[in-house]
DNA sequence: TCACTCATTATGTATGACATATTAAAATTA
DNA sequence: TAATTTTAATATGTCATACATAATGAGTGA
């Protein structure tokens, strides 16, 4: 914990190369409310000029911004300030061979605390068409869970339609970021087979729930439905 | 649906300038599982024979790499692959100033969804000290739970050590990279005003849920403890 | 064996040049 | 005058070169 603190502390101060102040000036300028979305900032010999060093080092800095989404770089209209896609750069870096096995089985965890506590988006804007587009995915669903604990697609389907149904275009987004990670995590060792195959809740129960029941009622049943993942977990 | 899918169709294609399709290389040969974590990549000069363009272009994509985490630069070694931090580079785009009202009130929705339903981990993680420490966190809480909604620090340390007992460093770093969002989000108009100032279960209440209860007694408490924020949301 | 010096090496920074695409002004035409 | 085309100016994208800086490792001396 103080140790924690110290890095942080650390982190502060200019041990950094030039471009990562820099980096630090133009983020401070982004973020003075001065600008909004869509202002332009200085053009890059401008910024040299002013700042006193080589267009080099406002070019890397500026691609830093870019690379984060804080801004866009139009040939001659120089850089805009745009609403950062907060996930949608991270993409590249979820990738699973790139991540370290204590990441993946965290990734993996969040994906199911946040299915499990998504109830009350669900049940405050599902339409009626939510719940017939879910019937039509769970249509052929079998009525044993065990035979399509493989049947990958289908689940990808079932849940990213939840995912849909929140209304929350930011988790949608993370949800298609962890897709990757998620296949990978199953296919891997990484975590211990179940042990217990008993009943678990189907897609065709939680669509049910959804339909009648209560956000508890359809938190505990998919956490009921999620049981064998969990159970991998804690082992 | 379909618009969506044509976007990402042509987002594939090579309407990009020559740093994207030199990044989109680099990253095909981080994924390649030949090479780990802590491999190194050639130098800059290598590359840029071995690909065709300048070291200008293979420098602005490494700087995106590193950006990204993906990779480490250092002066004489070159660059070696990293196990990306793949929340600690969202922190400087996590900015409320730079994020559009709609994304603002996603990530707020995507806490609530995240401590409802962290309930599993908490309860198959939590040590007699961490009960220990909520106690101490909530000693001078007052009884009334109305007092303490614009203590902010306090909320910060009960719920910020839900994510710490909760095991997964992911998750807290997210939160942490959150907070911000929060107190904005909080401090601005965005969200209506509760309507109704009932009773809800107070942090000491989860605490004792957490000692003596049950993951799906802390579901509905936290739930209920979270109501007049999700009343925000959904009026 | 240890410590120190020093050359090597790869990234970091600076500078100048040209390519390219976009915008805005200018010129042409109806 | 209004609409359209042409042209020129501009800012980013790319290339090339040079030097600075720091880390590495070989070599030297004690």
């Amino acid at each position: 914990m103080a140790l924690e603190l110290i890095q942080e502390k650390l982190k502060g101060i200019e041990t950094n190369s030039l471009v990562d102040r820099v980096e630090a000036r133009l983020v401070e300028l982004l973020q003075s409310r001065q600008l909004k979305v869509g202002d332009s900032i200085p053009k890059e010999m401008e910024l040299a000029e002013i700042i006193g060093v080589s267009r080099t080092v406002i070019r890397e800095a500026l691609l830093r911004l870019r690379t984060m989404g804080l801004i866009e770089s139009k040939k001659k209209k120089g850089a805009v300030i745009t609403s950062p896609d907060i996930f949608g750069n991270l993409s590249k870096s979820m990738n699973p061979y790139l991540l370290d096995d204590n990441t993946l089985r965290e990734v993996f965890e969040l994906r199911l605390v946040l299915e499990v506590g998504m109830a009350d988006l669900l049940y405050n804007r599902i339409t009626k068409k939510d719940i017939e587009d879910l019937r039509n995915i769970v249509w052929d669903e079998t009525v044993n869970a065990d035979d399509q604990l493989f049947n990958v697609s289908h689940e990808i389907a079932f849940h990213g339609k939840l995912y849909e149904i929140s209304g929350n275009q930011t988790m949608r987004k993370f949800q298609k970021m962890l897709l990757p990670v998620f296949e990978y995590v199953h296919e891997s060792g990484l975590l211990k087979k179940p042990a217990s195959k008993k009943k678990f809740i189907s897609h065709r129960g939680l669509v049910d729930i959804l339909e009648n029941g209560s956000p508890e009622m359809f938190r505990n049943a998919m956490r009921n439905h999620l049981d064998n993942h969990f159970a991998r977990l804690f082992e």
